[in-house]
DNA sequence: TTCTGCTGAGAACATTAATTCACAAAACAG
DNA sequence: CTGTTTTGTGAATTAATGTTCTCAGCAGAA
């Protein structure tokens, strides 16, 4: 059952899009403010979040922002009222799958929703079968360094990997990082730490095997 | 137990040696000519192999450059008289481990025959601790579908493969092949058809496995 | 012999990956 | 509030990998 995240400051709202996503057989949560939204996103993993671009507070910008660096697989899908539409467009540039204007038709929504899982899924199998990016990242030892220390110390900043592994300039640290965010295989929360993803666990797992495998003779 | 291959046309030295690595626990096998040598290294896997530079039919020289492009990771040692031991340096530059001129020492031949061992120990395991090379070998598609080709049809020709894989440029093929019997994964037998090593067939085993891993889920 | 296809080396070029550097916003310590 | 550390971006550079092209030897066929 995939889970949505519904981020609005309209009570009403919010009710009413979770029960008409509870019809359609999603799991669902609700967030009244970006920064609650940002909390149940780091804890929770969420497949989509539906999020309102104009709340009090944290700018719904902002919150898109903060989401595509810590969880960059979750889809969002902007809520927009229909005066706003062009500011839709620019969240779409900064990384957004969709919206929705804010009058809305229930097709309209459950449509939009389904259409962006199903998009996920697709570049998901595709991220799957590409074998080419897991041993791309495996095949570049500093990688396989930070993967090490991450996964014995669990969590950690960027400075303390650059340390533990003795490296001068923390920007390569960072380059490196990037790569295996995007590769999925590690994942930051809101403190900006590092910790290994379900998939990095898989992935962690694989290294210990063709290690094993390799060493045997 | 090691396998020496001891290759000379004076069947009384080649008596000699053999029976002095018998001695000293080896496993030994003689070859006459050139030709023969080439012959018994397709077919076996010699650690070592003594060859003798001068010898009637095909050089000395030319045995060993065939054995450096059919199984490199064999050892060559150079017998030679006193009188060619500027050929035997040229030998080493070729690739041969080290020479011993002709009226040899039993200890310096079984002190010669032990260190280039000890010597190719050294190499074996830092290959194989070298993980880096694997995943390097692996990172790279058309090697992956090179060792995939080879793994059902078990012996290709490089013009085979070439068309196998629809390559247009054969010399691109031949690159990757290079690379791939570099890093010990394929071999290639005296008629220049590739198939896969002992090493290699374990690293395709880690492919299929990496690749369910990485499917499963 | 001449022609053709196979095998391969080597240089030149192109592309991609990795490193370094200059800089800046945010968090924090005093 | 001020200096320092942390976290990062983006451009420029360098290094590593791959690709393409030119050429050349060799084996077998015509």
């Amino acid at each position: 059952m995939k889970k949505v995240l519904i981020v609005d400051d309209d009570a009403e709202l919010r009710e009413n899009l979770s029960e008409i996503l509870k019809g359609a057989e999603y799991y669902t949560d609700m967030a009244s403010s970006g920064r609650g939204a940002l909390e149940k996103i780091t804890a929770g993993d969420f497949d989509v979040v539906l999020l309102d671009l104009m709340m009090p507070g944290m700018s719904g910008m902002d919150v898109l922002n903060e989401i595509r660096k810590i969880k960059p697989k979750t889809k969002i899908i902007m809520i927009t009222a229909f005066a706003t539409i062009e500011n839709a467009v620019n969240a779409i540039k900064k990384g957004a799958s969709d919206y929705i204007s804010k009058p809305f038709k229930i097709d309209e929504l459950i449509t939009t929703v389904r259409r962006v899982l199903e998009e996920a899924k697709f570049e998901n199998s595709l991220k799957k079968l590409d074998l080419e990016y897991t041993l791309n990242s495996l095949s570049n030892s500093i990688r396989r360094n930070i993967l090490q220390a991450l996964h014995s110390k669990k969590v950690m900043r960027l400075m303390e990997i650059t340390r533990e592994l003795d490296i001068e300039d923390h920007t390569k640290v960072v380059f490196h990082l990037k790569m295996l965010k995007e590769a999925g295989i590690i994942e930051q929360d809101k403190e900006k730490a590092y910790y290994i993803s379900k998939e990095g666990e898989k992935i962690i797992e694989l290294l210990k095997i063709i290690e094993t495998h390799l060493s045997k003779d």
